[in-house]
DNA sequence: CGGAATCCCCAGAGATACTG
DNA sequence: CAGTATCTCTGGGGATTCCG
């Protein structure tokens, strides 16, 4: 893929410099690997949510009624892969299982936020240019 | 869906306080509203592209060879749609058509180059988290 | 040249039931 | 409580063909 592209693409001093474009390692692309993760349907909730404090599974559940059982513990098993979130087993009866955030999510979760702000901040914007954009379509 | 949710875990100095959380309007939430835009498989890619310089359909085909004919297309309406980008005829023959960015696209270009640059800038802190975890599952 | 229309596939996500 | 294990299904995305 692209992940050279990318890069020079970044770069606005330069002029677009397409370089070896086809032969690039599609999984090693840093922003597609970040956007695919946290593009997933849960996962900048969860975030979200855990950048607030450590919860617990089912405190996660409770906040967040409409995801299902198996999607909350998959995208937490993801998010602690990629090193963004802690996961903590207290061997308590009935046992009980903390999530926090790492030092790495929340320096990922700086410039997260940021984006998410300007989503809160620009989303009349937005739809007002679909409807505009729907009725010119007929 | 949890709009409400989002906007109060977003807030770091009150306890979480969740607010009718089954009532709100799913499509209606503004960050799950950008994230599902974005978060496709070549919208970033071309939000890149296009805040460097304006381009014609070919040039982004050919920039990224990968995408095909009816992702492009597609993708580029849906960015479209949004107000990031502006289309353009020349009535050429044969045609020409050139895409560039709005004012809008521009300001979430802001914020989301610099999410792009965390990416670059913690890949391999990222990659060395995904090893140790899935060596740690045996 | 820049699309639109059509067919097809599979990974992401939901629902349900079971377990240490 | 905090998960696994299956089964299922939708829709995002690819390949191909046709059009002004």
């Amino acid at each position: 893929m692209s992940a050279r592209t990318v890069v020079n693409l970044r770069n606005t001093e330069a002029p677009p410099r397409v370089v070896d474009i086809s032969k690039l390692d599609f999984t090693n692309c840093p922003v597609r690997d970040l956007i695919s993760q946290i593009g997933g349907k849960w996962s900048v909730l969860l975030l979200e949510a855990l950048a607030q404090r450590p919860y617990r599974f089912g405190e996660l559940r409770r906040m967040v009624p409409d995801i299902s059982q198996r999607m909350l513990t998959q995208t937490l098993r993801d998010l602690q892969r990629d090193g963004y979130i802690d996961r903590e087993v207290f061997p308590t009866k009935p046992p009980s299982v903390e999530y926090r955030m790492t030092d790495l999510g929340r320096s990922l979760y700086g410039p997260l936020a940021q984006l998410l702000n300007w989503a809160e901040a620009n989303h009349d914007a937005v739809r007002a240019a679909r409807v505009r954009f729907d009725q010119s379509q007929d």
